[in-house]
DNA sequence: TATTTGACTTGATCTGGATCAAGAGTATTT
DNA sequence: AAATACTCTTGATCCAGATCAAGTCAAATA
């Protein structure tokens, strides 16, 4: 469990390129509980308040919706070092339209948004790094939405395998397919096709 | 000119619930410089860095690529008092691949990336401000992706009329089809379509 | 006033990617 | 080891939405 938060700890820092205090490391550990979860066990369920923000210590998850007609469609593939929550419902306590999946066995830190506004009053590091995270999340949100709206099919898998080749490793095609809004025999065509 | 300012100033007190001293008021008024463009002008070009964050206090704008056939998608349509920015470009000082052009006489009030670093930390209203607008884009951005993944055409619209109704009043069909992913054609078939 | 330009519509056709269906290979469970 | 369930592939068909083309109307410009 030590090890779990100093690579949380390390991440902080890093990200920030601030040290965290003692005390700072005190305080983390105090309100950030580790949870584990085993594969196919849910983080968040569609209809509940996502009342947990979680931190990647290892393992992998998807956060998905599913609509009328039955068919799942991955919003997020996440993986170590990134945050897990519906940010709609944990900022705003609305229930979720979304289902927040472990796709290998799970290990997060997690904690509060009440909490979360304390460290980032109390620990400079902290709230240092979430502004970064704040920026690297809208960059790439807005790349995301350019791609879904102005790429064919085969030029936002292009863009993946450029952007996220890991994702290439650590998740199976068909999960691959759904985020990039294919069906999985598209994507199973057209990787065949790339080939020539 | 002190007019755009007092609407930037009710903005930020009223998105905060903060209020500015006379002080911040003057500090921001020292380094937020009013800017006119015309119609048809670029605020940013595609392959210059997004040195300027632009308040508009009136106005109107689009956010798009052109591809390599030459068509353009629209990424982003904005208003009154939204932020106009390529956040990627101005973040990380790349050159940008989106180009901002005023839909209508536009007047903005813009800073620097350096000086808005300095506002955060020296007005409590105005980083108060800034996490909210940023939820408030991650939730808009969440949103966006996941209408572009998962909803058909129609969807898109409903979704549109529904959290959007004044961009109909505001923006040209054709900037609306565009902004939804669709062709112009589409979009004027789609609205007889959904009379019956 | 005449002319050009842009926004929107309507029709005909085309196509990228979905859907349906079947089979092969590989994990997982019993 | 057998049974069951996933995952991926390949083929055949289908369809939502794009593209191409033409025409109307209103606004901007000369």
């Amino acid at each position: 469990m030590m090890a779990d938060f100093e690579a949380f700890f390390d991440y902080i820092q890093e990200i920030s390129g601030k040290l965290l205090s003692e005390d700072d490391k005190h305080l983390l550990m105090a309100h950030f509980k580790p949870k584990k979860l085993r594969r196919r066990q849910y983080f968040l369920q569609e209809g509940d308040v996502c009342k947990y923000i979680g931190f990647i210590v290892k393992g992998s998850a998807r956060t998905f919706t599913v609509d009328e007609k039955g068919h799942e469609h991955i919003l997020k593939l996440s993986l170590e070092n990134w945050w897990l929550a519906d940010f709609e419902s944990f900022y705003l306590l609305k229930p979720s339209r979304f289902n927040i999946e472990a796709l290998e066995d799970l290990e997060v830190l997690q904690s509060t948004n009440a909490q979360i506004e304390e460290y980032l009053k109390a620990i400079p590091a902290f709230s240092a790094m979430a502004s970064i995270i704040s920026q690297n999340y809208t960059i790439a949100n807005q790349n995301r939405v350019q791609a879904a709206i102005s790429y064919t099919a085969e030029e936002r898998y292009e863009d993946l395998v450029k952007n996220y080749p890991h994702f290439l490793q650590r998740f199976p095609q068909n999960m691959i397919a759904s985020y990039l809004g294919l069906s999985p025999e598209t994507l199973s065509r057209l990787k065949k096709n790339s080939f020539k």
